[in-house]
DNA sequence: TCGGCGTGCGCC
DNA sequence: AGGGCGCACGCCGA
């Protein structure tokens, strides 16, 4: 059953949209004041323990919470305790609906509204902006999607999606309160061992300083700063050196006796201002009694195009490897950490209904599957190939394996090679759950306007086949990228709507959800309940599959550790102690 | 002093 | 002739 919710000064106006679409029915009078007769007010006091209530009623799954924004509610409910099960987010949905107006909804003002300043400010005061959205107006936006959904060529597909969509805000709403365990004498450990003590504020750590003395020894150049782009170029060009940038992937291919002192410097550096010390103090809560640290980021649902999630404070999408591993349990507690490989291929291939495809991925490793069905020679080439063919490459060695790929996959291939024909020629596109690419904007008519004209010369139609072209390869990625999305949106869903039913751990807790990444999520979880939850995750990856593919035969396979550092799940590195059920530090 | 921009690089 | 991001830095002009 749904709840229709909108926030006032004095509470939560909440009631059943059924009931009042009735009442707002077009042609419909405004009601006179008062004419809300069918929201009840619930008091701000009183609204933690009243929607812990609905939560628990409602034969077990509790209501769905139309409101007007997550992000914006949220926050009280979880400083009060309260975790809803299911939600629809009007703002998150009207952006993927496209509907016109009013847009953006709500509408900036509810957006932006300072915070009310009481004079003696309460919690929930605090976080209570100063206008909302009426009650009719929360009621009439739901009335418009429901039935913008409704008259859609795909309403099933629609409507899973501004499902995941909106269960995505509950979770990023949560991952914040709960931030993610962080060791900050780890982090400092990490940072000493490669840099060096931590220096004053604003000298260069030895390992540094030490680097860019030598740099310009090499380079003869007494003065320079190696963090000056124009400064470095110019020094290196002094010194003979054929380059055009500084860029890393340029200055391996020169043989010169700076490049390797440099490419470490330039690591360092990055390290330093990216997740130094300056890093740590200013995202990472200390610990307290032996617990983790906290990093807490603002995790932005549906901040990317495509859909994928934005963050934004901290750099959480990029954390490096090197940093990983003071990303540590609480004590009592392990990371269940789990990554799927491969996922844009897959997805392409269940949107395509591309068997080949899916048959190469069905026992695990995608390029292998390539490779044990002879399409190319080795895995790193199949890699090399399908990310040309998902991104819109050309160059080198991907020009040669592509025909290839053609040959072995033609539903594949023709998808992405349509949807870039699309976006070439002006069009959107959309993904497999129907979020729909941006149209081109105000600059496209022009470049393509002008190569068009009689006195068009040979660099405006350069230029428009080339803006052509990018805007083919990003509607090519687009559709592959934004459905990779939607079926990690789905799997972490999934994951979530099962680790509520687990029971807590008397003195611990539930296992929560504490960051995800595209295509990888991290459970913290008492490590009494560890294997369930990695079965869960797992099983939530098959349901994800079905719920966007159906019956198609088609799998997700993930690698799952259970590990007490996030580095420990490395793939790629053998680990501390190997399987982490063995190490004594649990 | 501040905002905007280019460069470079981390993640997927 | 490679898709999507966020962030820090140096630099430059207002």
């Amino acid at each position: 059953m749904d709840l229709v919710v909108a926030p006032t000064r004095e509470g939560l106006l909440v009631g059943d949209p059924a009931a009042a679409a009735v009442a707002d029915a077009p042609n419909q009078e405004p009601r006179p004041a008062g004419g809300e007769a069918d929201a009840e007010c619930v008091p701000w006091p009183a609204v933690a323990d009243w929607v812990a209530d609905q939560e628990r009623s409602a034969s077990g799954t509790g209501p769905r919470w139309v409101w007007p924004d997550t992000a914006a509610i949220s926050p009280r409910l979880l400083a009060a305790g309260v975790r809803v099960g299911r939600c629809h987010d009007l703002r998150l949905c009207h952006a993927i609906l496209q509907l016109a107006a009013p847009d953006p909804w709500p509408a900036p003002p509810w957006l932006t509204a300072a915070p009310a300043q009481p004079s003696t400010p309460s919690l929930l005061d605090d976080l209570t902006p100063v206008t909302h959205p009426a009650w009719e107006e929360v009621v009439a936006e739901h009335a418009r999607q429901v039935t913008a959904v409704a008259a859609s060529a795909e309403p099933g597909r629609l409507r899973l999606l501004l499902a995941a969509e909106s269960a995505g805000a509950l979770i990023a709403a949560e991952m914040h309160a709960d931030g993610l365990p962080w060791d900050r004498e780890r982090h400092d450990e990490i940072l000493t061992a490669a840099l060096g003590p931590r220096p004053q504020h604003g000298l260069r750590p030895q390992r540094l300083e030490r680097l860019a003395a030598q740099i310009r020894d090499l380079l003869h150049a007494p003065g320079l700063n190696p963090d000056s782009q124009a400064a470095l170029l110019k020094a290196l060009r002094n010194a003979g050196l054929d380059l055009q940038s500084t860029a890393k992937w340029e200055l391996a291919g020169i043989a010169h006796p700076v490049v390797g002192p440099l490419l470490e410097y330039k690591a360092l550096a990055r390290l330093l201002s990216a997740n130094g010390w300056a890093w740590l103090d200013t995202w990472v809560e200390p610990g307290a009694h032996g617990r983790s640290g906290r990093f807490r980021t603002d995790y932005v649902p549906g901040g990317v195009v495509t859909g994928r999630w934005a963050t934004s404070g901290g750099g959480a999408l990029q954390i490096p490897r090197a940093i990983r591993a003071a990303v540590v349990a609480d004590p009592g507690w392990v990371l269940v950490v789990a990554d799927a490989a491969q996922v844009e291929p897959r997805a392409l291939a269940g949107m395509a209904s591309d068997l080949a495809l899916a048959g190469a991925g069905q026992d695990g490793d995608l390029y292998a599957g390539l490779v044990a069905t002879g399409v190319v020679e080795t895995r790193e080439r199949a890699k090399v190939g399908m990310l040309s063919a998902l991104y819109g490459g050309t160059a080198g060695e991907a020009g040669a394996i592509l025909p290839r790929l053609r040959r072995a996959y033609p539903r594949a291939t023709t998808l992405v090679d349509r949807a870039a024909e699309i976006g070439a020629g002006g069009g959107t596109v959309r993904t497999w759950l129907g979020r729909t690419s941006p149209p081109p904007g105000p600059a496209w008519q022009q470049v393509q306007g002008r190569a068009g004209e009689v006195d068009a010369d040979g660099t405006d139609e350069r230029r428009a086949r080339s803006q052509a072209r990018d805007r083919g390869r990003f509607t090519r990625n687009f559709v592959v990228q934004g459905t990779a999305a939607e079926w990690a949106l789905c799997w972490m869903a999934e994951t979530r709507r099962r680790l509520r039913d687990l029971d807590p751990v008397p003195g611990l807790g539930r296992p929560h959800l504490v960051f995800f990444l595209h295509d990888e999520i991290v459970v913290h979880t008492p490590q009494a309940l560890s294997d369930q939850v990695a079965q869960i995750v797992q099983e939530s990856a098959t349901v994800a599959g079905r719920l966007l593919f159906g019956g198609f035969p088609l799998s997700f396979p993930l690698h799952v550790a259970t590990v007490r550092a996030y580095a420990d799940a490395d793939k790629d590195s053998p680990g501390p102690a190997g399987d982490a059920a063995a190490s004594p530090a649990l």
